[in-house]
DNA sequence: CTCGGCAAACTGTGATCACAATCATTACGG
DNA sequence: CCGTAATGATTGTGATCACAGTTTGCCGAG
């Protein structure tokens, strides 16, 4: 297809930035799989808009390493998920995220911020709900949420954005997991301790359910990683 | 001016890469002032080249938030280095840098890596002698040298690229430190120690060696920028 | 039916142009 | 002499084209 639907995305931002949004929640939600080619063009062709506003959103993601460009080829794909890469990315996440969580109940306890708590458990119910039904796209959706609108309140604009790009490069995996574990969850709710923590101003006690949150997440991943390719 | 000394750089790589390079280095060694703006055009005409491969350069490098892009206006300038911004990145270096030379000692000492030693004492002759003579640009190209030959040796690609996209962020800071203190030593030599740890083959060493440099060189940059904006 | 080779399609890269928005400078009015 | 409006220059963005390298698929020879 040339460029016939045209679709509205949001108005407002310039196009590389929607061709950015919408290939990063296509990577995320695991809609283009790991190891997968993908190329300038069809991903245009894809979304409806010319080859330029993708070539510099697939820049943006090769530098955030979500995309990763075959040295020999110079043809673009998805990082496919080895066992040292999520080993990394889980130390990294472990170190950047808690320390977010502890830093935004430390604002947040001060600015004595009650409409965060409100905010963090409506989305969490939202997560609990997706969880319940199954639905893995909106649970993903919703975890992300979840864990970045504690983080932004962080007020460190360096190290969240360094929990984007460790989320994003995580992300295809979780996928994978989903898929194959399943969204049922007899997961603890780390989220209700961390909003608990939240709540009584504990910054520590936020750090550690993260830290656990993530900790049993990355534990799935890596499980399922050393189970099949 | 079009485009009449076109400069060789280096052949071989695609010429968006070399652009990159050229601009990443007129970063660290401080050619362009924090806080300075530049221009697609502009640069494009310094560098000889046309403007197409500057905007891959420059995509890449606001990714990496070398750059940062004004978004009302959406023009480019080197991001300020404010005092917050110092804070997290030296906490980030504190974790990936000393975790990544412990990595790499233990790396090392299983293959009985005899030539990195030798590889590191030289490039650190090379930052002595920088300091020495009061060589800024040389001091900071061999201290990145010295600190990346051996990150290098960890095999944790994900990690190497974290500290690089900060190293990178840190790089303006460098520049304003020299320039106010003065290339003077008067550090303890912790390259040294750092040396001395991987011969002993002690990678816990060669982390508090590395904490020990880093924590030394960020204070400088925090105590100038506190002094001055 | 299988294998080798050629041609067409597709890939990323770079150049050039058009356009709307913004900035800087200049000239004019007070 | 100072402040304001208008004009020219510069900015990022997107589109389109050309080109060289690679892959893909098809066709025919054995």
């Amino acid at each position: 297809m040339g460029k016939p639907a045209r679709k509205p995305l949001a108005d407002s931002q310039a196009v590389h930035d929607q061709v950015y949004d919408a290939i990063r929640q296509a990577l995320i939600t695991g809609r283009i799989a790991p190891g997968k080619g993908v190329s300038l063009r069809s991903l245009a062709a894809e979304l409806g808009v010319s080859p330029m506003p993708v070539r510099d959103a697939v820049r943006r993601l090769v530098a955030e390493r979500a995309l990763a460009i075959n040295p020999a080829n110079k043809r673009l794909s998805v990082p496919s998920l080895t066992a040292e890469r999520l080993e990394q990315l889980s130390l990294a996440r472990l170190w950047v995220e808690p320390e977010l969580a502890a830093r935004a109940v430390t604002r947040a306890a001060a600015q004595a911020d009650a409409g965060l708590v409100r905010q963090l458990q409506a989305i969490d119910a939202e997560v609990d709900e997706a969880l319940r039904l199954g639905d893995v796209d909106r649970y993903m959706t919703a975890n992300h949420a979840f864990h970045f609108a504690l983080y932004e309140r962080a007020g460190a604009e360096v190290l969240l954005s360094m929990a984007g790009g460790l989320w994003l490069q995580v992300g295809p995996f979780m996928r994978v997991v989903f898929g194959r574990v399943g969204a049922d969850g007899l997961v603890a709710d780390r989220h209700a301790e961390a909003i608990a923590a939240l709540k009584a101003k504990d910054a520590d006690g936020a750090r550690r359910a993260i830290a656990a949150d993530l900790s049993e997440g990355m534990d799935k991943m890596r499980a399922a990683v050393e189970s099949g390719p």
